[in-house]
DNA sequence: GTACAATGTGACCGTTCGGTCACACCATCT
DNA sequence: AGATGGTGTGACCGAACGGTCACATTGTAC
């Protein structure tokens, strides 16, 4: 946790310094990272930097937390159709949100990457129940309600896709930004939304498709739609 | 490339030298990877290690060959049910090889996955029409011939199904590997191939029910099976 | 034996690393 | 003015780094 010094200080010389920061983290995993390297590029002294944090761990640590936030904030930035959205349109709110990130905060997407990579969490336990979950446990969730709500077919291995649903969100969001292409500047620009660009619209259907038809109940499956 | 000093070399220390490398590269990525502590856990001076490789880059792309090299032993390890599989089969054929380089070669296994994070082959370039695809070119080919066989549905983008099936021959095999658990020992040992293990198997049976359901174009739910 | 080339070696170099600390600075008090 | 306490600073430390090189050792040919 950063120091009360830290807390305290104005806005702007934080800033310089967590931009500094998650310049570094995105070019080199926590364990190659420079502590010379950070103080330099925010131009502060390396002895301020032991008076705002422990170690540099402590700083990925608060800059992890920097990208939580402003991932939450794009989600919730999405619109939002409907109170209750049903489990398929949920999932795909969710990628979207990824990619979104992806566009928007392209460093920090690169420090998540890292830190999925580093943090083998292939399975977490429920604190309630003891059980063995695949990934961190949101899909797990997720699949469950769905099967619940008679979304999901049942004979899904609920464990195994969740953990599947979560790397695919994890790594296919590059990918995802680098076929949509020339759209993706004017999306940085801020000017323009990845949800209301149609190519990108094609793209998750198709994905959203692929992952319906493997995962539901009554999958509706779009080969009559696509042969046409 | 090694020089031809290191090629001569008794494969005794050959060995020593590549074991080495690979617990190196198998905890560090490239970029904080330590010459001093190969040479070193490797018991020859610094001074032959220049004599071996120009750089830390020359042996990590040696290792790199060798982790090729051991995976097509692997995938040519598997029984052949026959001598021409059709989509489907193939396909589980690869993620279990995945699996089970997995669990024969954990060390070769990571350092493969740090390779993949650096390279962000997002996309490679067809040198024959010059077209973009996703993934490396391995599963566009694989779901192409799938279509020409009537095996995958049309309305698929191969492109971007191709990537999403690369991040997760990538990114399963480890949470499988624990999902057999106990299991894993036994394999190591040589004893048991995963292949002959039921819990394994059934596994394998979900993963590829879901993904046949999501990409086949007459996709044989199990739904019925699993409800009985 | 001698000559010569190939290979092995670790002390040594300059650089960078994480981390420390004595000191400078400065706002706020009596 | 003087004292105090929080904040900023960069020279400095030992350790580790990649890389070099003069020299030792070994192998081969004669």
């Amino acid at each position: 946790m950063p120091t009360k010094t830290y807390l305290n200080l104005p806005e702007e010389k934080r800033q310089k310094i967590e931009k500094a920061a998650i310049a570094e983290f995105a070019t080199n995993p926590l364990q190659s990272a420079s502590i010379n390297a950070i103080v330099s590029k925010a131009g502060i002294a390396k002895g301020s930097f032991y008076q705002y944090f422990e170690s540099i761990d402590d700083l990925h640590d608060h800059i992890l937390t920097i990208v939580r936030k402003k991932k939450l904030e794009v989600i919730n930035s999405l619109p939002l159709d409907s109170a209750n959205l049903d489990t398929f349109r949920y999932l795909r709110r969710v990628l979207q949100a990824a990619v979104e990130f992806q566009i928007r905060y392209p460093d920090l997407a690169s420090i998540e990457r890292f830190q999925r990579l580093s943090a083998n969490h292939l399975s977490s336990v429920d604190p309630e129940t003891g059980e063995r979950m695949g990934g961190d446990g949101r899909f797990h969730a997720f699949l469950t309600q769905g099967i619940l709500h008679d979304d999901i077919a049942t004979w899904v291995d609920v464990d195994m896709a969740a953990f599947m649903l979560e790397i695919i969100e994890g790594g296919i969001a590059p990918y995802l930004v680098e076929r949509i292409g020339d759209k993706a500047p004017e999306f940085t620009s801020g000017n323009l939304l990845s949800v209301d660009d149609q190519r990108t619209q094609d793209l998750f259907d198709n994905l959203m498709d692929i992952l319906e038809a493997g995962l539901a109940r009554t999958p509706q499956i779009r080969k009559d739609f696509y042969s046409k």
